[in-house]
RNA sequence: GCAGCCAUAGCUCAAUUGGAUAGAGCACCUGACUACGAAUCAGGAGGUUGCAGGUUCGAUUCCUGCUGGCUGCGCCA
């Protein structure tokens, strides 16, 4: 009902074109209801003009025609609507549309006021709960945490923009069996003044030590259980060194994400559900999904296909299934989010698919997705904490602002070394960012760092620099016609390469769509790497500023929505743009 | 043993989820700065999409089998 005419004209070309093309065919073939898609899909190559209907082959079967015979048929019956300059049939059967320039320039020009930029708020009074990044207590973050951070934030940033309401909550894992080998080993290792200079550092060390002698010294074992039992049980002394690891590590890992711009609105670590995991074991048991094996008690999940769930060990302690579990139960309770969404690596997807299936069956109500990555591993093997071989994030964004500083200061030697650094921040966060954020989350990554670092072809810095030129163009306009009214000129479409141009402005919600309702921050990424390059060959190909009254003012109301465009996509993905580079 | 994921140009990755001639970047070759910013642009070369079948108008995409790699599978998260 709102705003029924701007939403209208601010529909996607491809959703307004397929409900035609819908209708049409049921109308012209009298289809009442068909499996086949009837609407429309982007053509891949510009000669098959911008958009494409399939059906003709599709129906050919269920018609009993020729798919050339029934797109013949489906042309000529039909009455084109007025935003459509053209309709072509081609190859087997093949329906191609092609827009006229007028609507393209009417879209465009739409899309420059809209704040939206065409993206549909469908997330407007819907709650998500995104959780993610969620590293470990007194282990420091290395590059192996940047996937959920980066990815979660980008997921994050795209259903806001949406218009949900997203809560992102860090679900740090801070409690464990690794807190009984922390504790001894904290009293029996600590160097404060090594916990003073870095603390995170100073704890991982002090736990790797002590890890390392509960292999060969029992009694060690011992009193690492003997802690961890005291621990559980609410021992003051213990609890306080327990908080202080917590406190310390979110202290260090806020430093990162202050550098990453990465901002959580909830740090709930699991022991926040604690006082839960009794109940939901009572739930269980009540639902009669749990039983006792082996001393412990399990979900048997071997309808679903899959292996059985520890709810509670022999010894009578949880683990994470009930952590988790506990955690839906009171996130639904607080939040009724329309769905939750956890980010992790490939290794937990068993674990989430048991955990799914078991809050399934207790009727809970949630939709709960699992956004899973591929994991990060090292040229030679995977990394891990006790082997040590881990490269820490800290560092790797040192490095990326150290190389990126060497850049800014030989192109831009002008400019105040607090902008150079400014700058270079921008760009070396934006190109990890970006590294991560341009492949598919799916796909396994190999850690090196030249291609973490990638600032040339299709990287960060080729889409900053792209943004940096139009922000230039666009000022110099200003000064040198100070006096031009750009909305007194319509943005009129003459070359080929201003209507490219004006063709994937247009797709930009489209593309938001697709990366928000796949997960995948990479579909945004390719677009806006796609209309950088369009635009750098319309910047370099066609003049603006010296071109004649009206084009002039056209060509630079096409460059100041691909500027809005860029922005905003990259915003979306975390990377930050300077008008100046 | 069971299960999940992956295999695309020399390298790193795409391919709008079944569409037309499989696209980019890096590296390589040829051109363009007395130009609105060359962190750029115009062009060239580079492919039996791991292998073998199948499904259909049409397969990188779906199914089966195989090869190779990664990951997970009762008391870690």
């Amino acid at each position: 009902m709102r705003r029924r005419d701007f939403m209208q004209s601010l529909s996607t070309f491809e959703e307004r074109l397929s409900v035609w093309t819908t209708n049409a065919m049921r109308s012209v073939f009298d289809l009442a209801d068909t499996e086949v898609h009837l609407g429309v899909s982007p053509t891949n190559n510009e000669k098959f003009g911008d958009y494409q209907c399939n059906a003709a082959m599709e129906l050919a079967r269920a018609l009993k025609k020729a798919p050339r015979q029934i797109a013949q048929e489906f042309v000529e019956a039909a009455e084109l609507p007025d935003f459509v300059e053209k309709i072509e049939i081609a190859g087997p059967g093949f329906i191609n549309f092609f827009l006229t320039n007028a609507a393209l320039s009417e879209y465009v020009q739409a899309l420059e006021s809209d704040p939206h930029l065409g993206v549909e708020q469908v997330g407007e009074g819907k709650t998500v709960v995104i959780d993610y990044s969620s590293p470990n207590v007194a282990k420091p973050m290395h590059i192996g945490h940047i996937r959920s951070t980066v990815i979660g934030n980008a997921i994050d940033r795209l259903f806001r923009f949406r218009g949900f309401n997203v809560i992102a909550d860090n679900h740090l894992g801070d409690w464990g069996t690794q807190f009984g080998l922390m504790l001894i080993g904290f009293r029996n290792f600590a160097d404060e003044a090594a916990l003073k200079e870095a603390p995170v550092e100073e704890l991982e060390r002090i736990y790797v030590a002590s890890y390392n002698r509960s292999k060969e010294d029992e009694t060690w074992r011992d009193q690492a259980k003997a802690e961890l039992v005291k621990l559980q049980q609410g021992d003051a002394e213990n609890r306080a060194l327990w908080e202080k690891f917590i406190e310390l590590s979110i202290e260090e890992f806020n430093t990162i994400y202050e550098r990453l711009d990465v901002h959580f609105d909830l740090y709930r670590g699991e022991s926040f559900y604690n006082d839960r995991l009794p109940g939901m074991i009572q739930l269980l048991e009540e639902k009669g999904l749990a039983k006792e094996s082996d001393g412990a008690l399990i979900v048997d999940l071997e309808e679903d296909g899959m292996p059985i769930c520890i709810v509670r060990k022999s010894d009578g302690g949880f683990n994470y299934a009930t952590t988790d579990l506990a955690t839906v139960e009171a996130r639904v309770e607080e939040f009724s989010p329309d769905r939750i969404i956890y980010v992790t690596d490939e290794r937990q997807q068993l674990h989430f698919r048991q955990f799914f299936s078991i809050s399934k069956k207790l009727g809970m109500e949630a939709n709960l997705v699992h956004v899973w990555f591929g994991l990060m591993r090292l040229p030679e093997a995977t990394f891990s904490t006790r082997e040590g071989n881990v490269i820490k994030l800290a560092a790797l964004l040192d490095e990326a602002e150290a190389r990126a500083l060497e850049m800014v200061k030989k192109s831009s030697p002008e400019m105040s070394e607090e902008q150079q650094k400014d700058l270079a921040k921008a760009i070396g966060i934006g190109a990890i960012k970006y590294t991560d954020l341009s492949q598919n989350p799916q796909s396994l990554v190999t850690f090196t760092w030249e291609k973490a670092l990638n600032m040339e072809g299709n990287s960060a810095p080729y889409l900053q620099y792209a943004y940096a030129r139009i922000s230039s163009v666009y000022d110099k306009y200003h000064v040198q016609y100070p006096d031009m009214e750009l909305s007194d000129h319509p943005i009129h479409i003459e070359q080929a390469i201003e209507r490219k141009l004006a063709v994937k402005l247009t797709r930009f919600p489209t593309a938001i769509q697709s990366a928000a309702e796949n997960y995948r921050p990479n579909i945004l990424a390719d677009y806006l790497y796609d209309l950088a390059q369009i635009y750098s060959s319309f910047y370099q190909n066609v003049p603006f500023l010296k071109a004649e009254e009206g084009v002039r003012e056209s060509r630079i109301r096409l460059c100041r929505v691909t500027a809005k465009v860029l922005k905003q996509g990259l915003s979306l993905l975390g990377i930050e743009t300077r008008e100046r580079i």
